[in-house]
DNA sequence: AGTTTGAGTGAACGTATGTTCACCCAAAGT
DNA sequence: ACTTTGGGTGAACATACGTTCACTCAAACT
């Protein structure tokens, strides 16, 4: 919408969640190559062109501010399993399919991933055990995925999730890789399938030895 | 030594050892909730009980005291992987005798383990970047003795390095777990001894598939 | 005995921090 | 039309920061 003089006009929730929005991103941005427990309120202030009190109208520390972060971050990550989820019908094609769309996803969600990898090892406290805890369901819910696939169910619950939780650690380590060597993606990509596949040639003679 | 009145005599550059090895320890401790970024100068000297500018004596910023940690934590590392060969003549027990060892050293060097833990993720891009190299190099020993092992000369060099990187990164992640939840160590060695057979099993059953 | 060296001191600097408070003023509610 | 609401302001505070500099004084060297 747009004024007489065509300026926009925005109402109050609007302009806030503008703000909102742009102080996230400026928390993004400076702990790219820090971390939340290093940077200050008043910077995040400054980059985002506010005064340092206003920042009190949206977060009342940086720490709440971070799991705000954690919040959308790991809406990013659910976006990835469900496009895996969907491009691998086979699993057979299940580490081939999923490995690009992994690639993409922290391409395109790189602050997201940096983030997360950073906090995850020395955010504050609480931040860090958000991340713990989010962590946590989604290897909950890959090891439900994988019960679901042809052979899936011979393994125990208990090893199941023993599975899923080696997968999802190596994943995080993968993403982690990524983004530290973005310009080594091919190599890191190609080596990574190789290991998920000894990784899961383990899974798939795993019955045998019961 | 002690002179006539009792007092320990030291000479200047046990003192100045002695001091160096306080700051260090003192790092230790502020970063154990924390990270390297995120403490002062100041907050080192205070912990120590030195004014801030004898910190300069010893290093000259807190990166170069980061770097000195790293050193000191591998060493600490490398001493666990000569106890874990040392312990493990055959490859069947390797899992199992190596894992109590890595439960040891985890808890005699809590503080190098969470350090580099922290730092790897989130410490200044030099002292990251130390610790890239250091486990690059440690995996790379790794590979060599696998080599060695009845039955590992069915790889082929680069799947050497890639099967010892894949033990390497998930040793990591659990040497970071026994340090977030030091209680439930028995719990997470018993999950970890399960994982890593499921990878051994993958590992020995690779040939077959080339 | 006399000199040099070097770890630790203490004051001082300019700057940055988190948090408080009273204030402004346009959008939203009446 | 008038009042309330609430995001953003700007000054002020006590405290902490990294770094400088001239200093002390005991161990080490000559």
């Amino acid at each position: 919408m747009t004024g007489a003089l065509g300026e926009v006009i925005e109402t109050r929730s609007e302009r806030k969640q503008r703000t909102r929005r742009a102080i996230l991103d400026a928390a993004l941005a400076l702990t790219d190559d820090s971390s939340l427990v290093a940077i200050s309120l008043r910077q995040v202030a400054k980059e985002v062109g506010i005064v340092p009190t206003a920042f009190y109208r949206h977060f009342d520390s940086v720490e709440s501010l971070g799991l705000a972060l954690v919040d959308e971050s790991f809406e990013s990550l659910r976006g990835l399993l469900r496009d895996v989820w969907l491009r691998s019908p086979q699993f057979q094609d299940y580490i081939d399919g999923s490995l690009p769309v992994l690639a993409d996803h922290v391409r395109a969600h790189r602050a997201h991933y940096a983030f997360i990898a950073r906090e995850r090892a020395a955010g504050p406290p609480r931040v860090r055990e958000a991340i713990r805890h989010e962590i946590e369901l989604i290897t909950r819910e890959l090891a439900t995925d994988v019960a679901r696939v042809p052979g899936g169910r011979a393994f125990s619950t208990e090893h199941l999730n023993l599975l899923a939780d080696l997968i999802v650690s190596f994943v995080v380590t993968t993403a982690e890789r990524l983004i530290e060597e973005p310009a080594a993606e091919a190599r890191i990509l190609a080596e990574t399938r190789t290991q998920l596949r000894m990784l899961m040639v383990g899974a798939l003679n795993w019955r045998s030895r019961r």
